[in-house]
DNA sequence: ATGTTC
């Protein structure tokens, strides 16, 4: 008797082992083969059934299998309804939106939610989406890129100090953009987040150290941007004099780094709720006192880390070659879970693509490359969970926004606003995003504004067109 | 969002 005839039976790798032994011992007292693999099979279909026989022991652990089974199963299984959540903008949202944000209330670890008025369709959890769960984290509630992120940076200088052309060419020197960019090896800057012991403590992340070092300080495809503009305070704030300044803002995320993160830590949860209802297979989660959620949560937040360094190195090569520190730096994240106190318990507070705007805390919100990003301070307004939006949000889908809108049309946006392009395509157009008026109207319970940036040149991704 | 998805 060897592995082989137990393999056929179809066990697991423990049962298959006390199985093994039973059927050894079996053949030992001189039943015969045949006679051994029929008892198998027959306690493997009624394992009740032999827990006082010789195959007790092989009985007990697949009847534990089983009901650990049933168990798992029980706890995936989705509420009845959705819990109550509060929206913000309803004539905003798309109803796919909300169909997302209804499965998201449905799971048995969610305990309260929100939804911002930027809010549409994303994978799992919708973008402009806040959940909050019990003792699990769920990678599609942060998202793929992990800790994107805003950073701003008010200069002293004033906005018509910086010609087009010398931003343009500061722009092209000192960022780098686009899938698997990094930046070439003398340029390279070091940073501390670079020497995090976290890095050594999981193999997926000493794997991917050296991408990390080659990525730092640059920004992705599709949404990310860097851009120049002229920063407005209407009253002082933050130490700085009402008026007019030259500023600098960026939008980017964790690079190939969080990505890599997000499907690896996705893909284990997939796996780890089969059981789950298929509706809600992409908000498959993570217990936070289990090793894979333990480690998601040290990735996760490395990840953050590194987004955040990210900024401070794009910022710090364009402070330097304007030969300028800034006055005022601002920075938030996005896409991101935190520990919160809430409920009278510590719940996982899942942001994605949404600011935090707990009572004091500075946020930016962008509209798009070509209307305003405002400087917020969040009211902490707890049926928003303390958020707010982390944008206009899109009102054309990618491929939507190439069929609709013409370069045209994008290139006489930008002429009447007054900005300059760099790279960018037709699926990133003004157009394509809700109007960030209505959206800020729709978020005044949740955030005050305190300043107000106009894009003046940005770059982006060239992506497939350039306008 | 990411360099091309076991």
């Amino acid at each position: 008797m060897n592995g082989k005839h137990i393999s056929k039976l179809g066990l697991n790798p423990k049962a298959a082992a006390l199985a093994l032994n039973v059927a050894r011992r079996q053949e030992d007292l001189g039943t015969s083969r045949r006679d051994i693999l029929d008892a198998l099979s027959q306690v493997k279909a009624d394992p009740e059934a032999y827990l006082e026989s010789d195959y007790a022991e092989l009985a007990r652990e697949l009847l534990a299998q089983t009901c650990s089974q049933v168990q798992r199963q029980a706890g995936s299984a989705l509420r009845p309804a959705p819990l109550p959540y509060a929206e913000f903008g309803s004539a905003l949202i798309e109803p796919g939106a909300r169909s997302q944000m209804d499965v998201a209330m449905r799971l048995p670890v969610a305990r309260a939610g929100a939804l911002m008025p930027d809010a549409h369709v994303g994978y799992g959890l919708p973008i402009g989406g806040v959940l909050a769960a019990e003792n699990a984290v769920i990678p599609y509630g942060v998202g793929v890129d992990i800790g994107c992120s805003m950073q701003l940076s008010v200069f002293g200088t004033r906005p018509e100090q910086l010609p087009t052309a010398e931003a343009l060419s500061l722009l092209r020197r000192h960022t780098r953009f686009g899938a698997g960019v990094g930046f070439e090896r003398r340029e390279r800057l070091d940073h501390p987040v670079l020497d995090d012991p976290a890095w050594s403590e999981q193999p997926l992340l000493r794997h991917l150290h050296d991408k990390a070092a080659e990525q730092i300080g640059t920004s992705g495809s599709g949404n990310h941007f860097v851009e120049f503009g002229t920063f407005t305070l209407q009253a002082p704030e933050e130490g700085l004099e009402t008026g007019t300044y030259l500023a600098l803002l960026s939008h980017s995320g964790s690079r190939g780094f969080g990505a890599q993160v997000a499907g690896h830590f996705t893909k284990l949860a997939e796996q780890r709720h089969a059981a789950l209802d298929p509706a809600a297979r992409k908000l498959a989660w993570l217990p936070l006192d289990s090793d894979e959620g333990a480690a998601y949560w040290q990735a996760m937040t490395l990840a953050g880390h590194y987004a955040l360094a990210n900024h401070q190195q794009i910022h710090a090569r364009i402070s330097r070659a304007l030969n300028e520190a800034p006055l005022l730096s601002v920075r938030n994240s996005h896409n991101l879970a935190w520990k919160e106190p809430l409920e009278d318990s510590e719940l996982i507070v899942h942001r994605k693509g949404a600011t935090p705007a707990a009572a004091g805390q500075l946020g930016l919100i962008p509209g798009s490359m070509a209307d305003p990003a405002y400087l917020v301070r969040g009211r902490g307004y707890a049926p928003a969970l303390a958020s707010a939006s982390h944008g206009a949000g899109r009102q054309l889908g990618r491929n939507a926004a190439r069929a609709a809108l013409s370069k045209t049309e994008v290139a006489d946006y930008l002429a009447q606003r007054g900005v300059t392009l760099l790279g960018g395509g037709i699926d990133e157009a003004p157009q394509a995003y809700k109007r960030i008026e209505d959206v800020m109207a729709a978020q005044s319970d949740l955030v005050d504004v305190l300043g107000e940036f106009m894009p003046k040149v940005v770059r982006m991704d060239s992506g497939g067109q350039d306008i």
